[in-house]
DNA sequence: TCAATAGTGTCTTTAAGACAATATGGG
DNA sequence: CCCATATTGTCTTAAAGACACTATTGA
């Protein structure tokens, strides 16, 4: 397989939004960069297409490399490709951008092409209350900002807030997942009377435990087999909590 | 600004799935290949992007050049990013499709590297009632498939059908959009009811015109400049129309 | 005046919004 | 026993589903 002379010659990255919940924040995973260009900035992890890959497996393979994470039973969708000309400093190179979901997991540990990984709360990266917002490489801030956007809305139409908690889960922590990611709780009582009245989106198990401090234990779920919620889920119209 | 030369060579291109209503049939525009790989086959529109060119801009140029069609007004957004590796047998070559909406138009001209250009009913080239679907090249069915069901999907919560009709025109025009994108008609008062309800997805002019044959003339409209309908319009659960 | 299409009205049903009350496990 | 959290319930309101009816144009 070889290439198309005959046409201009680009390279071809995959770059990977992955998102968690750690205290109650929407966090994402970015890694410092090693190398120039941009060496000493955060970006977001990915690298390189390689010949015989497809975008969503060097995706994977990216990630593993440079943050140590294993891959696991994540949700990992393409988002949007970025092609501006000028992107890339070295060169003419197009941007697949994912987003992957995952549940509060152990600090990654960078790998060769990252000085550093770590995890991030967004807001923190894009409006920090006090300073200047993060100076991400290339156009890793504006791929940020769509990915981020197309996680708080996802939640309203999809089951995918249940990637966000490992399993089995209560109520109230798949419930702390749409107040991470909308910035305000929604009501409670609601938010049960949608959740359990959606076949499939989570299955009860017969155990109890407890998700919190003191008080009452919590029934635990399990991830369901539906993928859509039909009406969506309304995000509450409240401005960012921090 | 030149290639990223450690890293393997990979050509892109920008193919487009423009779509139209015609005859009341979701249409979708096709250019025969003249040249291999896939000579004779019907494909989507599209090449490879400049060196200097983004997807989009890349997009808008061939959809002219093989159609000999104006830019104009259309909505055009980026679909997804095809990246398998042996999805083109000159080598390593990605395709950033996009999906175009369109009023209808006149008859495409073919142009340089098309045979011939036309708009196909979009069941008759997927899911024909008699015979065999047709053959399109590379995976262009794969995207067809994809953008029609993003096309259905965004009718349901966005003002996007008002850019299938021309300008003035009736909510009975916009409606049998509906019609021909999700196989059966929603009801009349309840889609009345929404569309007028939803401020900013259509403005009234002063003027009344006829969409069709004889009967009461029509109030006309225009787009307004709303872009999402909140909560979203349900499609309807009918089967496919032909 | 009649056919055909435009436009309005209403009753029912569904589901969200708001909020209150009760239940239960653990110190 | 008492606190914190879980869980259930109820009243109100918004909006869709279903369907019937009236209005207007032009042949």
């Amino acid at each position: 397989m070889s290439y198309v002379s005959e046409y201009p010659p680009f390279s071809v990255t995959a770059d990977i939004a992955v998102f968690t919940i750690r205290d109650g924040a929407l966090s994402v995973l970015l890694v410092e960069r090693a190398k120039d260009p941009y060496a000493g900035s955060w970006a977001l992890p990915g690298g390189f297409i390689d010949p015989d890959e497809d975008a969503e497996t060097a995706a994977w393979r990216e990630l593993q490399e440079e943050t140590g994470l294993e891959r696991a039973a994540w949700h990992l969708e393409q988002l949007r490709t970025y092609t501006a000309p000028d992107r890339d400093p070295r060169g003419r190179t197009v941007s697949v951008a994912h987003v992957a979901l995952a549940p509060d997991l152990p600090d990654p540990s960078a790998g060769d092409d990252a000085a550093d990984a770590r995890w991030w709360a967004v807001d923190d990266v894009l409006e920090p209350e006090e300073g200047e917002a993060l100076a991400l490489a290339f156009d890793h801030r504006e791929i940020l900002l769509d990915a981020r956007e197309r996680v708080r809305a996802k939640l309203e139409y999809t089951t995918l807030a249940a990637a966000f908690v490992a399993e089995p889960f209560t109520l109230a922590e798949l419930r702390r997942v749409y107040t991470a990611v909308w910035g305000a709780p929604p009501d409670l009582g609601n938010f049960r009377r949608k959740v359990l009245g959606t076949e499939g989106f989570v299955v009860p198990t017969n155990t109890h435990g407890t998700s919190s401090g003191g008080g009452r234990s919590a029934l635990l779920y399990r991830r369901g087999s539906a993928t859509t919620v039909s009406p969506p889920m309304a995000r509450s119209t409240a401005s960012d909590a921090g």
